[in-house]
DNA sequence: ATTATTAATGCAACAATATTGCAATTATAT
DNA sequence: ATATAATTGCAATATTGTTGCATTAATAAT
């Protein structure tokens, strides 16, 4: 369980201003330990403001905090970043898993993504986005 | 470059009706090789409504013609099925690229996407979008 | 501690994107 | 040629995301 210091630390070392609605999110992240929308936020944060939230994502985004996941859906869903993103170089050689059944998306740290090789092509960046059954579902 | 016939065909063979929105689209998604967003088709066929546009994505999905490419920028772009797909059955182990430079996303169908085996998880599907610089813009 | 500076928040308005119902039109089967 | 069923365009509506600005709050400076 994550401490409130720690917490307040990640977004001091992002530069950001600590804020109810940052602490909240971002505890909301972490304790959860897998990726959310707009909307999920949404929902669970009635007392903040819909713009707020947005905004929220937004400078988390920029500031190294938290990283989009692709999705085919149109719905951007946001993970947090390894502790050595920053505004300059975010690093996520990972995977994200979507299970079909509780439809909880996460980030697999452990597991990095297989080099590819294109010829003709200049490879920048690999996303990789698994479905299937999570542990719980299976 | 496609016959009129061929097209046609396509949309009878996934139980379609062939009309002109219809066929101007398909024709314009395979012409260029290349996949497209519904904003793309806006602009492009400014002849059509845009709710007929929206429908014609959709059925195309639904059907098979088209499938839903992963982003991370909230806009779902599509592309051309191989013709085994089928309303019942896509099977897409294709990688998607996404050029840096002139924003061009494509379906990469040579090269097959490897194999994952994730241990206490079931892999379904496996997504792969590769960003970078197409051999247009290197 | 107090004050100054700067950034974040909430609200309202706005803009962009997507969906629905329905009458008119069109494609296909008979 | 006609009947049937699906598609289209339009208007209305719903959803999602953005902007400007006054108020409030966080941090830096004193
Ligand atoms: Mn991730
Ligand atoms: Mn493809
Ligand atoms: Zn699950
Ligand atoms: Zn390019």
């Amino acid at each position: 369980m994550i401490k409130y210091s720690e917490l307040k630390n990640i977004l001091k070392q992002h530069n950001l201003r600590v804020t109810d609605c940052r602490m909240d999110v971002l505890e909301y992240f972490i304790k959860n330990n897998q990726a959310f929308s707009f909307k999920n936020l949404e929902d669970e944060f009635e007392k903040y403001d819909r713009v707020t939230l947005y905004r929220t994502l937004n400078s988390f985004t920029e500031n190294g905090v938290f990283h989009k996941i692709p999705s085919d859906t149109g719905v951007v869903t946001y993970g947090v970043c390894s502790t050595t993103c920053s505004p300059q170089s975010h690093n996520h050689n990972h995977m994200h898993f979507q299970c079909n059944c509780c439809g909880k998306i996460e980030c697999l740290a452990e597991d990095q993504i297989p080099e590819i090789k294109l010829p003709h092509y200049e490879v920048m960046e690999v996303d990789m986005i698994i479905k299937g059954m999570c542990p719980q579902c299976i």
